[in-house]
RNA sequence: GGGUGAUUAGCUCAGUGGUAGAGCGCUUCGUUUACACCGAAGAUGUCGGGAGUUCAAAUCUCUCAUCACCCA
């Protein structure tokens, strides 16, 4: 065996025996009559490359799909791939342009499909392979994607079915719209960017010879300075909406413009006559107080309009160029100047430049002021979003969000960590009607025919529209349908729905999904809507929301900050192991995770102790034995290492039970290093050199007990270094992948004698060791010990671990003397006193110093113990066992001050 | 502006009422046949500030400060 673990050179055979074996497959190792364990893996878009959050989200989902199958569950790990509309579409046409191809609009539909089908069969699994490399114990044969043919038919089933219900219409209302790819996108495709602009002032006359009183300045003496006015003043970061307002609005409080609601104002440039209403929306403090509304360009203006029955004028096109001429609803009621005709066709930031210029030169321009505020922008075409006001296809949801709210508030479905039902609830309860069209070719078309006179024929196929037409001429609505509508039937989808199939039966509804917070709305909340609505059950049991993995200085990772860690980076360097074990070890439940290297290289160092833990068993012969039963052994040091293994096996297991990774990851660790490296293998050392056979021998096949335990228990968190030592230490006829977990318990296994014995063995050596490293012994010599009397248990143990003690402690025979050796030193442990002659070595003046030191510490300890038992209320409120143990500590602790003083004493003595 | 969370050792973080822990880093010693990606020993905390509840508060309540994220 190697001196460490080659974590590249290992990684991918290790990744072929299980594809061979199949280890992987739905129901691989399931005891007869198990139960399932379903995980639909969030599908990562087909254009993805792994990042660090799918890192992150599929060590948690391996790790509990790699326990589920050890013990036996019918375990299916459902992989597969989003088809991401607009991400691929721009892919594709990134790709035709770089490779001098002809362009999208060239090619035409058929053709440009085409192309990205051919794009995706070369490129599209990338991720898969990514996903393989973390180790990521999916069924990759059942690998799915959300544009496969039973799927797609999966999809429009569900369009029509839910058409028919009349819980899709179309209909024209505000979406967000990105001009650069000229379709409607999602609110998760928005992201808001703080940019520098202005706020312009812009006056607009008020009509039929009204004015008003506007306070303008508030003198010293607290009097208000008035100016008459026959105009209102409005504050707007995008003047270039301004040809399509319908109102002005203050707020119905404000003092200052109480006269003029239902009065009107001229908008300048569009001579249009608009009304001022009253509505909250409008913040006095914010700007004038009066708030120009756009009802066609503006979400909030929207809302305003509908509450006040204003019309929406769209003044742009879909290239949020500027739409004027032959714009019916912009003319209607206007009277627009020649000079804003000219605006027709320009750019919105261009006309946005015109039409200041513009009011200043017709004298309307009331002031600029500088101003820093959001503005949506696409994710990824990164142009500025434009409410815009168009045609699409809408999902009520309002109508199919009841059941998805119930399940969670009545626990059929947990969301953990319980907060994000916080997050759920509040946004399932003020659902919008979701727009589920995109004016995009790659996706699922939506499967609506129209005939000559507009008429909507929705059926699974054109042949059965035109059937329900009554034979007429059809034409299909080019638009598709959004990513997330077909993600969100994923669980169904993808188990063969609506046939119904044998996995459909098994494995629906499935138990977990592991996700980010991300996307509870736009995932999570729609496959709950969806699945409830279309098969009329939940689709999971329980939803584990991850946080965010932030790079170590605590920001979120983008390209543009530089700040990505690549995880196929990382798992080259350290190993997929030392990776997933950090995600899992930093995994606490509803906190960000800063991701530092050194402590993946932490990791990488644990992965190489386990493996010369093994390997030192290995090279001892250290074999296993089949008929080895960890109940029966016979020497104290290997009861109490059963006993360690059973209990962490339980803390192992209540962490995995309540998704604690952190704490299965950390017990684990402490085991494997704390227990088995630093304490078992020093401790089995002797014992296996001893000419006692019967010890030697047990030992042996308890140290490859042990081993094999740390490697059964660390594989769902480390499945490569484990597989491969399961396979090199010792000959077996099975996969570790699918080794049965454990299943004993710490009850059975666990001896209480033998693990006080050995805890005081143990503290014992520690003692020792920290006053030879106090004292300045060098470290060779082999010291005296001696003691004036025993207890005969503890004569017993000593007699027992007293090869251990010496070769740990490096101290010779223990002597009974009733008088201490000249210029010996005192360890007290646990109630035991002992010294060491240190003859010649002891320096008085730091044994008086260590020996006051520690006295000290007592001290206060036992100050602090006396204060609350001396305190009447404590004994009488607290409850008896805190009472009795504080009793206990305070006799146990006055006792080891005992036997300090006496040694301070005794040093006195030998000073003088 | 609204909401949520955070603030604990030099760093990264655990810790749901009984008197504070881990890993990394740091200091000293050490190459005893598993491992220097190692071993042994050690130092380090007004648990963000303040107030309250309690016999007892890192933990519960209030308040202030700072930071992060989400929604406007």
């Amino acid at each position: 065996m190697e001196k460490t673990f080659n974590a590249s050179e290992t990684e991918a055979r290790i990744n072929s025996k299980w594809e061979e074996a199949g280890a992987f497959e739905a129901g691989a190792n399931a005891k007869p009559g198990s139960d399932t364990y379903c995980i639909m893996i969030p599908p990562p878009n087909v254009t993805g490359s792994l990042h660090m959050g799918h890192a992150f989200n599929n060590t948690i989902q391996d790790i509990l799909i790699r326990w589920h199958r050890m013990r036996g569950f019918d375990v299916l790990w459902q992989p597969g791939q989003d088809h991401a509309g607009i991400a691929t579409q721009m892919v594709v046409e990134r790709m035709l342009a770089e490779t001098g191809q002809p362009s999208r609009s060239e090619l035409g539909r058929e053709e440009f499909l085409s192309k990205v089908w051919e794009w995706k069969e070369q490129s599209g699994g990338a991720i898969i392979n990514q996903l393989k490399r973390l180790g990521a114990s999916c069924d990759w044969s059942r690998n799915r994607f959300t544009m496969d043919d039973g799927f797609h038919d999966a999809v429009l089933k569900v369009f029509v079915d839910l058409y028919n219900k009349g819980l899709i219409y179309r209909g024209k209302r505000l979406v967000n719209w990105d001009p650069h790819f000229r379709s409607a996108i999602s609110d998760l495709e928005v992201e808001q960017i703080e940019v520098d602009g202005s706020l312009w002032h812009f006056r607009y006359g008020l009509e039929g010879g009204a004015s008003y009183e506007h306070p303008i300045a508030v003198n010293d003496d607290d009097s208000v300075e008035w100016e008459t006015r026959d105009y209102l003043v409005v504050a707007t970061t995008r003047p270039e909406t301004m040809l399509g307002d319908t109102a002005v609005a203050v707020h119905p409080d404000d003092a200052r413009y109480e006269s003029l609601v239902g009065k009107s104002v001229r908008l300048p440039l569009a001579g249009r006559s608009i009304p001022i209403v009253a509505d909250e929306y409008a913040d006095p403090e914010k700007g004038t107080g009066a708030v120009k509304i756009t009802p066609a360009h503006d979400f909030n203006d929207w809302s305003v309009g509908r509450r006040a029955g204003l019309p929406a004028i769209n003044v742009m096109d879909s290239k949020a160029s500027m739409f004027l001429e032959g714009n019916e609803e912009f003319l209607a009621g206007c009277d627009p100047d020649a000079e804003a005709m000219r605006l027709h066709g320009m750019d919105r930031y261009e006309a946005r430049e015109r039409i200041v210029e513009l009011a200043e030169s017709q004298g309307w321009l009331a002031g600029i002021q500088d101003d820093r505020h959001m503005v949506p922008h696409g994710d990824r075409s990164k142009v500025a979003i434009e409410p815009y006001l168009t045609d699409q296809w809408f999902v009520d949801a309002a109508k199919i969000v009841k059941p998805a709210i119930e399940a969670v508030s009545t626990g059929r479905t947990r969301i953990l960590p319980e907060q994000y039902s916080g997050t759920y609830f509040r946004w399932l309860e003020n659902i919008e009607p979701w727009c589920i069209s995109r004016q995009l070719w790659w996706g699922h078309q939506i499967p609506v025919w129209y005939d000559e006179d507009g008429n909507q024929y929705c059926a699974p196929s054109e042949d059965e529209a035109i059937a329900l037409s009554g034979g007429k001429r059809l034409v299909r609505d080019p638009d598709v349908l959004d990513t997330w509508f077909s993600s969100g039937l994923w669980p169904i989808g993808t188990l063969g729905w609506p046939n119904d199939t044998a996995e459909l039966r098994k494995y629906f509804p499935t138990d977990v999904l592991v996700t980010g917070f991300d996307i509870i709305f736009f995932w999570v909340a729609r496959m709950m809507m969806m699945q409830l609505s279309v098969v009329g059950d939940i689709p999971f049991h329980t939803v584990y929301v991850h946080a965010l993995v932030l790079d170590s200085k605590g920001k979120k990772m983008s390209k543009s900050l530089g700040n990505v860690i690549d995880p196929l980076e990382l798992i080259e360097r350290y190993g997929a192991d030392s990776v997933r074990f950090t995600l899992a070890s930093m995994a606490a439940m509803g906190r960000d995770l800063r991701l530092s290297e050194q402590r993946v290289a932490g990791y990488r160092n644990f992965a190489t102790k386990i493996w010369n833990a093994a390997r030192f068993a290995w090279m001892n012969g250290c074999a296993r034995d089949a008929d080895f039963d960890p109940a029966s052994v016979r020497h104290e040091v290997n009861k109490w290492a059963a006993g360690e293994a059973a209990r962490t096996l339980e803390s192992a297991n209540a962490a995995l039970e309540s998704y604690r990774f952190n704490d299965a990851a950390n017990c684990l660790y402490a085991f494997v290093w704390g227990t088995v490296c630093d304490w078992y293998v020093e401790f089995a050392k002797p014992l296996i050199a001893s000419e006692d056979r019967p010890i030697a021998e047990e030992t042996k096949a308890c140290m490859s007990w042990m081993i094999d335990q740390c490697l059964i228990m660390l594989h769902p968190f480390m499945p490569f270094v484990t597989e491969e030592l399961w396979q090199q230490i010792s000959p077996r006829g099975n996969i570790l992948a699918h080794q049965d977990w454990p299943e004993y318990s710490a009850s059975e296994l666990e001896d209480r004698t033998a693990s006080k014995e050995i805890g005081w063995v143990i503290a014992l050596i520690q003692e020792i060791r920290s006053v030879r490293a106090q004292m300045r012994v060098p470290a060779g010599a082999v010291i005296p010990i001696h003691c004036a009397s025993l207890a005969s248990e503890r004569k017993d143990a000593y007699q027992r671990s007293d090869p251990l003690i010496r070769r740990l402690a490096r101290v010779g025979n223990l002597e009974y003397s009733a008088t201490d050796p000249k210029d010996s030193i005192t360890v007290a442990v646990q109630g035991s006193v002992f010294n060491l002659a240190l003859s010649g070595i002891v320096d008085i003046a730091a044994e008086r110093s260590r020996l006051q030191k520690s006295r000290d510490r007592i001290q206060n300890e036992i100050n602090a113990l006396n204060g609350r038992l001396a305190n009447p209320k404590f004994v009488s409120s607290a409850p008896e066992e805190v009472v009795e143990t504080t009793r206990e500590k305070l006799a146990e602790k006055n006792g080891e001050a005992g036997i300090i003083d006496k040694a301070i004493e005794r040093l006195a003595g030998v000073a003088r």
